[in-house]
RNA sequence: GGCGCUAUCGUCUAACGGUUAGGACGCGGCCCUCUCAAGGCUGAAAUACGGGUUCGAUUCCCGUUAGCGCUACCA
């Protein structure tokens, strides 16, 4: 059911240090599908503002599996790194309101006592060394040239709680949360300040994101409440795992969406496959389009444990999806991607009413893309090679060429050339060669495709034509 | 170590106190068959453990265990 709420508004904040991997595809899609479901808007939001590991070109990879997915934004790309003012406006205030302070500690000064703490096997947080300054103390630090930082003052009492979408309600103790730094020592915000300040001010109403920003939100709550602003509704994605249930990452390998489209996964098998991890439809669908599973999703349905990602089911998921396409559709998918591949230019078929052919005969046997070049070179192009495996298992014996020699002979004498003289023709000869029918069926289908996998004999021979079949056969028959 | 979250077949999940614990992927078998798929039928496979609450717990509560996450002047 689809909705007409306008002021729902969430968003999806990658940083552009890699290329979008599966976990933040699947965060930008639950956020994107609860914004279309609900008839809210989607903003995006690049959080550049680590220059170091941040680069235009990861944003432009980014935005563009962004796009090849179909998800689309109704606002941004904002550029994180351009609203550094409002962070620091913001953080000037806190400092005003005495709801923040300067602290002059060192980094070195910091890391000591750190490793101090963890020896002694003691907790550490920032121990407020800082905090009692008075504001002649500070001038005369900062006369003296001393860097500082600007650290929040969070409570020491009480305890922060909230009702989280997805995961039920989660407190944490104020006194074991630290004093964390708003403000770094050359005046840039870090993440805390920054994303709560453009969440306010870009009406963020509701924040889905990875469980493993948990830890980080009642520092962010804290941060709210001290700014006077409402808190946003908050909903923790459960993490998506490798095999080994260890946080998928590139250790993992094939992690990019990337990596995905270049196998020849469809975007919308993607999208439905990812849609799955953590959520399900509340029945036993799995199959769905983008617009059905748009319909119908609800964050009261995303599960809270992690998920493990299995490519194989990935893999059958896309299977279905093309299977089920309009074969119009495919066909013109599977002719981009012959000719992403340099198949198209040395195909003895362009045109798509053939292509078209191929497809429906290779499709029920293709669960990717790759498939249709991998195992259907031979439908699309001349120049291909005979499979080793085929070759052992249909002709290995020498007296197989000279009835393939024979066939091709027949063939082409046949004045009608159909399926059905082509089928004839071929168990006449078996027949008369005393051969079994399946083993000239198979040492034929090899001659003509290159292997011992292909769809049913007599359908490549009409599509292949007797011409090319003919060719075919006498180049397998003079390989003996 | 501290804090937090989680826990149903190998994997993804359904069940929102009462089911022979359902479906899907993967795996095995059968059917179809010129190979391989697709398709149909079918088999094996789960409530982590221990306490409560209740007439009755997968479901609610507590503990144990395990996994994961966070623990920076990264985001």
């Amino acid at each position: 059911m689809t909705h007409n709420n306008p002021s729902l508004r969430v968003r999806f904040a990658p940083s552009p240090t890699g290329y979008l991997h599966v976990g933040g595809a699947r965060t930008a899609l639950f956020n994107w599908l609860l914004a279309r479901n609900q008839g809210g808007s989607f903003i995006l939001r690049i959080e550049d503002t680590d220059a170091q590991r941040s680069s235009k070109e990861m944003t432009r990879i980014i935005l563009d599996s962004m796009q090849w997915l179909g998800i689309d934004w109704d606002e941004g790309p904002y550029s994180q790194a351009q609203r550094v003012q409002l962070h620091r406006d913001k953080a000037e205030r806190l400092l005003a309101e005495g709801k923040a302070y300067r602290c002059f500690c060192s980094p070195e000064q910091l890391g000591e006592k750190r490793k101090a703490a963890e020896r002694e096997r003691r907790a550490w947080l920032y121990d407020r060394t800082c905090l009692g300054l008075t504001l002649d103390q500070v001038r005369k630090q900062q006369q003296a040239g001393l860097a500082s930082v600007v650290r929040f003052c969070v409570p020491q009492t009480g305890e922060t709680t909230f009702q989280d979408l997805i995961q039920g309600e989660i407190r944490f103790e104020n006194r074991l949360i630290e004093d964390f730094v708003l403000l770094r020592s050359d005046g840039m915000p870090t993440y805390h300040l920054s994303v709560v300040s453009d969440d306010i001010d870009m009406r963020i109403s509701h924040v889905i994101r990875g469980a493993d920003h948990i830890s980080n939100t009642p520092k962010q709550i804290l941060l709210y409440q001290a700014l006077g602003e409402p808190v946003p509704q908050l909903g923790h994605l459960p993490l998506i795992l490798g095999q080994d249930k260890k946080r998928l990452s590139k250790r993992h390998g094939a992690t990019a969406v990337e990596h995905y489209r270049a196998q020849g996964i469809l975007p919308q098998a993607l999208v439905n496959y990812l849609a799955l991890l953590g959520w399900s439809p509340g029945d036993d669908r799995e199959v769905m389009d983008t617009a059905e599973i748009i319909r119908r999703f609800d964050l009261s349905h995303v599960n809270r444990a992690n998920a493990v990602f299995d490519s194989a089911k990935l893999e059958w998921i896309n299977a279905q999806h093309i299977q089920r396409m309009d074969i119009q559709k495919l066909t013109e998918i599977v002719k981009q991607w012959l000719d992403d591949a340099r198949l198209l230019e040395q195909a003895f078929t362009k045109d798509s009413t053939m292509i078209k052919e191929a497809v429906e005969m290779l499709r029920p046997r293709c669960k990717t893309l790759h498939d249709f070049s991998r195992w259907g070179r031979a439908f699309f192009v001349n120049d291909f090679d005979i499979a080793l495996e085929g070759r052992k298992k249909y002709l290995s014996h020498p007296a197989i060429f000279p009835v393939l020699g024979e066939l091709a002979q027949r063939y082409e004498a046949l004045a009608e050339f159909s399926l059905a003289t082509a089928e004839h023709t071929l168990r006449q000869l078996a027949l008369e060669k005393n051969l079994k029918p399946g083993d000239l069926i198979g040492a034929v289908r090899v001659a003509l495709t290159g292997n011992s996998v292909a769809p049913s004999l007599f359908d490549v021979i009409v599509y292949l034509g007797q011409q090319r079949t003919v060719t075919r056969l006498r180049q397998a028959a003079d390989i003996s």
